[in-house]
DNA sequence: CCTGAACCATGAAACTTCTCATTATAGAAG
DNA sequence: CTTCTATAATGAGAAGTTTCATGGTTCAGG
């Protein structure tokens, strides 16, 4: 994954390097005409493109880029901040602009955005367990040829038990998991998911793998459930 | 924040300061008698305690501290995996367990997990707007003295928008923010959010401040909507 | 074996969120 | 100024989530 920096100012430019540099691999330049001719000359999976630049305004150099039919996800960074500045950019197809100055947080989540948008996530993974199929993507699960309905929550916790599977989880691990540790509600509700998920599996009689720890919480065991 | 890791594998306490670095200060034991020394002459954050440890094992180690009225968060690191061993553990009083092999960024999950439960977050972060006033700890909203009502999404709307009051913010930017950029749900829904934010803020005469920009998006502008 | 306390399971109801169809509006083009 | 089109606002109903009250189960101690 590449990146281009087109940012005059080179201690923004290098400070916003090692941010990126998480995700990316990064290249600069350091006024329009540069940037302009690097963009065009390289494949980027996307461009941080300042404004106020030497030689070429950013507006410019995006609007050229958009000529040239490169389509590489742009975003821009403006200085705070006339409402002018952001109609003017997305007029020319910017797809996200930041003002400056911002977080680091903030730039990693943008880009971040900017990446998944245009990469349309593509793995398709699937968890399994006996005949339980897990479809991580479409968040679907079938129990043999029969598709089985578990919206939401239900799907969440019972992927979370099939990954820690034959190993115990305690409520609190789910809850933090699913909900989230600042979360407005108590670990209580995992007991009312662990209901709702038994019940969605007993017509294929495999609610019998999720078990009850007393005092610990819950495992999804490969070993069914001893009787008498 | 200090982070004491008992742990006799050089390798993999290694690894784990490296990863608990970015949130701790970290010190290390090598056998379950150094462990208890430096957990009882320091006073740590959070403890990661090895089961199967030289000179005393881990389940001691936990008992002994305890016993000696200390009560700093533990995570426990066993091998994969008894059931003994987990109940062994929570009787004793440990916060947590992860089973080895783990993920980097499962420990952090944990590691934070444990810190933000025993910290009990204490930031009482108050965000204003004019008369309006959203105590992000309580998610509740006042303007004036009077409450305001705003629910779950609602409320994070209403946060981010005051986040960046005048300037203006797209439906993308709310969304991925919100409903996260792997949301099942799509971004029209921000939409119906703005309309029910306005809905519940027009008694308070604040809808005025909530601008619409067409093609753009929204922005909470101090400036009042100029009619005729 | 019986009892009590703590813990868990579960259904029903309240509440929130999301979808969708309809209506309203801004801004461009004639 | 009027019309047309794309975009936004909104209400109503469906779907999902959470709360709560009740009853069941386990386990320790008599």
């Amino acid at each position: 994954m590449k990146l281009l920096i087109i940012e005059d100012d080179r201690n923004l430019s290098a400070t916003i390097r090692e941010t990126a540099e998480e995700l990316f691999t990064v290249e600069q330049a350091f006024d329009g005409e540069e940037g302009l001719f690097q963009a065009e000359q390289n494949i980027y999976d996307c461009i941080l493109l300042d404004i106020m630049l030497p030689y070429m305004n950013g507006y410019e150099v995006l609007k050229r880029l958009r000529e040239s039919k490169i389509q590489t996800p742009v975003i821009i960074l403006t200085a705070k901040d006339g409402i002018d500045d952001k109609l003017h950019g997305f007029r020319e197809g910017a797809d996200d602009y930041i003002v400056k100055p911002f977080h680091r947080e903030e730039l990693i989540f943008r880009l971040k955005a900017v990446v998944r948008r245009s990469s349309g996530r593509s793995e398709d993974e699937v968890a399994v367990f006996h005949e339980l199929t897990l479809d991580l993507k479409n968040r679907t699960a079938r129990i043999g040829d029969t598709a089985v309905v578990l919206n939401g929550r239900q799907f969440d916790l019972m992927e979370y038990l099939l990954l820690n599977k034959n190993s115990i989880v305690t409520k609190e691990q789910i809850f933090d998991r699913i909900w989230g540790f600042d979360s407005e509600t108590t670990v209580a509700i995992v007991e009312v998911y662990a209901s709702k998920l038994r019940k969605s599996l007993k017509p294929f009689h495999y609610d019998r793998f999720i078990k009850t720890f007393r005092g610990l919480g819950y495992m999804l065991s490969d070993e069914e459930e001893q009787d008498g």
